[in-house]
Parts: structure tokens; C-alpha cells; sequence
DNA sequence: CGTCGTGATGGAACCGTTCCCATCCTAGCC
DNA sequence: GGCTAGGATGGGAACGGTTCCATCACGACG
């Protein structure tokens, strides 16, 4: 048994101890095992064996092209909607024999341009992306590359790449519904600024059509949930303020969700005489006083479908599939906090 | 504008296009671009950006042996203390330079051996490894190519290998120290099963020296979090067994945490009256009846170590620096569940 | 019995870099 | 003025694989 390869050994000393040639242990790992004598297999999986012989992927990345990478820009790896998504697309991956190089750029449009650069750099062979700002020209080099793009529930005007996500819409609709029909009459939106990602837009814009449509009446808040005391303010005041019908808090994902939380007990308010339905169901929901009612996104589900899209669309002749959307239904989670 | 370069182009071609040769090239991108002429530089710069060139870091491997890579192997990508240690992890690698390639293992020793065999395909420059079984052939063969080695907070007894983490022994005691002081008498320490991991070991063995040293009352329940029923009933008998000495939970990391605090809530105990106590905070520990008491640990701190060790290591004349071992201090976040 | 198809195998070019070494040029020195 | 040191630049061999194409043996076929 060698104690100390001390340096990994290649191909051409497999080859040299099986008495073969540096092609056929190369099939012997490429996946075409089939093509060689039974005799040269044994001989081969002997000498690999031996020497403990592991492919290079630089090296095959080089001459092929298939780096056997994907790519993940995660905006924020600190929330869990995210790592949820990126648990299914690593299943995914795993699935499809790639692994996963993710990148998180904590919401900064300058490190989410730099870890694009590098991923391109590794030459990922797809890219499932989650992210804040719009480095349009970076991306637009990575599609002029080949690379196949998967945008995570935000779209992106000019890049062409297929989009997977929650429908925004419905599931606002979905909350809008049961806060009605549990008597609540007055909302308060409280969102993260819209600007930056599609998703917020979709729903903020839905938030207002469905007050419209439903004769509710609606407040909206957007700003950083850092703003701590912006929010409170925010909050007493929509409490605070004269009229009768029931206050209801509607958080545009779980950040807004802990925000309004923490807010909440901090101005002492009910849960449930105060309603507050968050979109995104997170570990401890069921666990705060009443439990908070919420709209569970099948995270796992986006995850692996956007890695579909990435196969699907390698596969096909590339460009000419036109750019598809893929949408998730979310699922109401009837908690204390909408029960009056 | 070149609009479809279609093929990234090659250094190559950079070269031609400035009248240079690929060695400057190289040069340039290599950080010895002092060694060119201010005019070699602007025609190269020049060309790269029309170009839109990006080194081929597959190539640069190769060559060089110097992936750029670190990998990070987590047992569970969805405990928010691996996503707080990974964070940590993250910065300290763009700090230096480097990309992190994430495993996850979801806890599965053959995942992980799957996963090990991967990194050690791409080179990587260091392993940041927080894993459940003990793969110990895969990691000598990774110590045997010379990657450094980091285990995050487990140590594994034949690999030579640094050990970052928390001071279980005084995170424990800390732990002991302020139960007794609020007064409880009785406790019930709750962790999964210990044989895997050494530091639910290390805390295991802790408390029983605790409790023996501090005259307390002390119990164990050692099962996996999935048997929800066996949990509530060892729960529940801990609470109606005869006795007038107050009851305190000790929960031995995050997932026991909310486990217990769900098990507490099904049988209708009042936190607080019943103690708990848990080991990593998480977001929701503020949020939940009279607050959850957590020990937090310092998980960038423990991340950016970690990174700095395999740096250290990698520098150094390699194996001639002993395996060492580092230690972080957990803080007490006092909340009214061990106030009674 | 010569030809040919077929399956197993090997030789060698190539992938995009890095890096060692050679070459060229110019200024400084005796 | 010839020689040399040293800085700028380029040529070409690795690096560890993949892959195209040639070769070889062998049985079948006309």
C-alpha cells in the first residue's frame, strides 16, 4: 500500500502499471467502461486502485468543456427561504452528477458582479441565480458564452433566461382571501424597497390591485427592515389609528415576517387581535404565541426545477427554445396570529 | 462590440490582438504586471476588454496546481449555525482570494465519502470540514495529496488534521452555572445521539462531570429529534416525576432547542416555570413566550478561523506544524425561559 | 484465399494556461 | 568600442486529461 502518494498520480501512471495505454484508462472513467476487454478493465481498476487514482476535473474540464460545475449566486445565505432553494438544487445536482459552487453576496451588487466574473471563470455549465441587483452586462456575457441561466422568482428585463418562481399573484391572493374572510379589514404591507427584485414588485402591485378588488383598505410600508424604529413608528401608527375594523400586518417575506414580530411584542400588541400573515413559512411560526399564519413556498421544488431548466435547456439546441416561467403555487398555513 | 463572441476567447487571441505574446499576456493577468512596459500593458488591456476576456481558471489549475478552490463539506446545510459558520467561511475566503466549493451531506456518511472524493477532484486547496461519520481513509488520502485539513468543532482521532470550535467543557459550564444560580434543581439534558459527534460528546461528558461537581439532579435523553413521541414523553416523565425541585431543559444545540420548545408547548408547560436553556441562538429565541436563555456561539469568528488556519498551514512547510487546535468562548443571552 | 467489416487498443494532437529559458536591446563600464 | 548586466519580451514545453484517427487481429464472406 503506498503510504505517501505525497503527489496525486495521473492517468499516464495508471496506465503505465496497467500495461495499458492513457486512452483506455481514460474510457475506463470516461463512462464507456463497455468498450474495453473484461481482461483491461481488471487490469486498470487494479492499478487505479492501487495507486488510488482519481480523475482530475481541471484537467477534463479543459478539454471538453464540461466542468461538471453549476453555478448559484444566492443574494443572501442567511435566510432560509434561500438555503431551502439551494438544498433542492443541490439534490438536484447531485442527481444529475454536478456539484454546486455557491455564491453568496449578501444583497451587494458589486460582490454579485465579482462572483459572476469567477463563476464564468470555472466555466460553469449553468447558473441558477438569486440575486439583488441587475449586472446586466455580466450576465449577458455568461448567456453569450452559452452559459444557460435560471433567474430565481426575479426576472430580469434584458437577459434572456427562463425564470422559476412562486406566482406572485396568486398567493397574494391567496392571503388576501383568508385575512378577509378571518374579518380583518385594514392591512399594513410591510415589504423590503421593491426596487431591486421582481418578486417584491409582483406582490406589492398585486397587494394594491386585491385591496381594490376586495374593498380593503391597505397601507404599505417599504423600507430596510434595519430601520428599526421606522418600522415600530410605522406599525403604532396603522394601529394607532381611528376606525374600527380589524388591523391586519401582511409580510412580503420572512425577514418582514421576524421584523413584524419582533415590532409587535416590542408595542406589546395581540397576536390575532392584531392579524399578521407572513409569506414564507419558517421553523418557528408555529411557536410565537398563537402561531403565525403563513404562505409556505414549495422551496425544495423551485430548487430542483430550476436545475431542470438548466439540463433542459443545455440539452436542447440551446437558444432556440424561447425563455420559459415556471410558477409555484404557495400553500396557506392557518394560524393563531389570523384568528381574532 | 464583438455580440456573440459565442466561444470565450482564449488568451491566445487576446495576444494576437495586442501584438503581444501569451506569455505577457499571462503575465498581465498573472499580478506581474509591473514586469510589462507601460505601452504593452495599454495594448493588452486594451485588447481583453474588447474581447471581453476572462483566464480560464480549469487552465490555471492545471498549470499551476492552484485551484483557487476551498471546500466546505456541512452535515446539514439547513441548521442556521452551519449557514452562520459558512458565512464566516465565505468572507475570510474572498478575503483571500479564494471560491468555496459546499457539500452538503444531509448527515449521510455516503454523501459525505461522495463528496470528499469530489473536492479531491478539484484540488481543492483546503477542506473546511464539518461532517458527521468518519470517512477516515477518503481524508488521509486528501492529507496524503497535501490539502490542509480543518475539522469545524469534531475531531476525528486518526487524521492529523486542526480543530476550530467552541469550548464545550465552558460552554457547558457557563450553562450549569446560571441553571443553578436561577435555581433549578433538576435537569434534563436533551441531545441527539452523541456517538458521532465529538462535540455533542464533549457536552455529554461535560454535564455529567456538571452536575456531579455541582450536587444537581441530572438526566439524559439521547435520541434522535425525529421521535417526536419518545422526546414528549421523556418530557413529559421528567416533569411529573416526584419532586419539588425546579426543572430545567438543556438543549445541546439549535435542533434540540426546537425540538424541546415544541414538545413543551404539546404538553402545555409554562417557560420559564419549566427552565430552558439552549446551546447556539437563533433568531427566534427573543420571540418565543418569555424568550429562550440561548449560549451563543461566535460562528463568523469560528468560520473566518477555520479559513485562517488552512492559510496558515498551507503557507508553512506544511505537516511539520502540529495539529492545533482552537477555541471560542460561548455568551450567555439570559431570557425569562430560566426565569421563574 | 484475398478482402473487408468490426471490435479492441494505442498514438498524438489539442484544450488554455504557466513558467523556464532564450533572445533582443540598451545603457553603463573599462 | 567591445563587453556585460539587466530589463523587456517571446518561444515552447509541460500540466492531466479527451478524442480523433490509425492500427491490428480475427472471423466471415464471396
Amino acid at each position: 500500500m503506498p503510504r505517501s502518494p505525497r503527489q496525486r498520480a495521473t492517468i499516464l501512471e495508471v496506465a503505465r502499471h496497467a500495461n495499458a495505454s492513457k486512452t483506455s484508462v481514460s474510457r475506463y472513467f470516461g463512462g464507456e467502461r463497455e468498450r474495453l476487454s473484461r481482461e483491461l478493465q481488471d487490469r486498470i481498476a487494479e492499478a487505479a486502485r492501487r495507486l488510488s487514482y482519481r480523475p482530475n476535473q481541471m484537467a477534463r474540464g479543459l478539454k471538453g468543456g464540461r466542468s461538471r460545475l453549476l453555478g448559484m449566486l444566492v443574494a443572501d445565505i442567511r435566510n432560509p427561504f434561500s438555503v431551502a432553494v439551494m438544498h433542492g438544487v443541490e439534490q438536484a445536482c447531485r442527481e444529475h452528477g454536478l456539484s454546486l459552487l455557491v455564491c453568496n453576496t449578501d444583497n451587494d451588487p458589486a460582490q454579485e458582479r465579482a462572483h459572476l466574473a469567477l463563476l464564468a471563470s470555472y466555466r460553469v455549465e449553468g447558473l441558477v441565480i438569486n440575486a439583488a441587483g441587475s449586472p446586466d452586462r455580466e450576465l449577458q456575457a455568461l448567456v453569450d458564452q452559452g452559459t444557460p441561466l435560471v433567474m430565481l422568482d426575479r426576472e430580469l428585463g434584458e437577459v434572456e433566461a427562463e425564470v422559476v418562481g412562486l406566482d406572485n399573484a396568486r398567493a397574494l391572493d391567496l392571503a388576501l382571501d383568508h385575512l378577509q374572510a378571518r374579518g380583518y379589514g385594514e392591512l399594513l404591507y410591510l415589504s423590503e424597497p421593491p426596487e431591486l427584485a421582481s418578486p417584491r414588485q409582483a406582490r406589492l402591485t398585486r397587494f394594491h390591485q386585491g385591496i381594490a378588488a376586495r374593498d380593503l383598505v391597505g397601507e404599505v410600508h417599504c423600507r430596510p427592515l434595519g430601520e428599526r424604529e421606522a418600522l415600530n413608528r410605522a406599525i403604532g401608527d396603522f394601529l394607532a389609528r381611528p376606525g374600527t375594523a380589524p388591523r391586519a400586518l401582511l409580510c412580503a417575506n420572512g425577514n418582514a415576517t421576524l421584523a413584524a414580530t419582533r415590532a409587535l411584542q416590542a408595542l406589546g400588541a395581540r397576536l390575532g387581535e392584531t392579524g399578521l400573515l407572513g409569506i414564507d413559512e419558517l421553523d418557528w411560526c408555529a411557536l410565537v404565541g398563537p402561531g403565525i399564519t403563513t404562505l409556505a413556498q414549495p422551496t425544495e421544488a423551485i430548487g430542483r426545477a430550476a436545475v431542470e431548466c438548466l439540463m433542459r435547456r443545455r440539452e436542447a439546441g440551446d437558444s432556440t427554445t424561447p425563455a420559459r416561467r415556471v410558477q409555484f403555487q404557495a400553500s396557506l398555513i392557518p394560524r393563531g396570529s389570523t384568528r381574532r
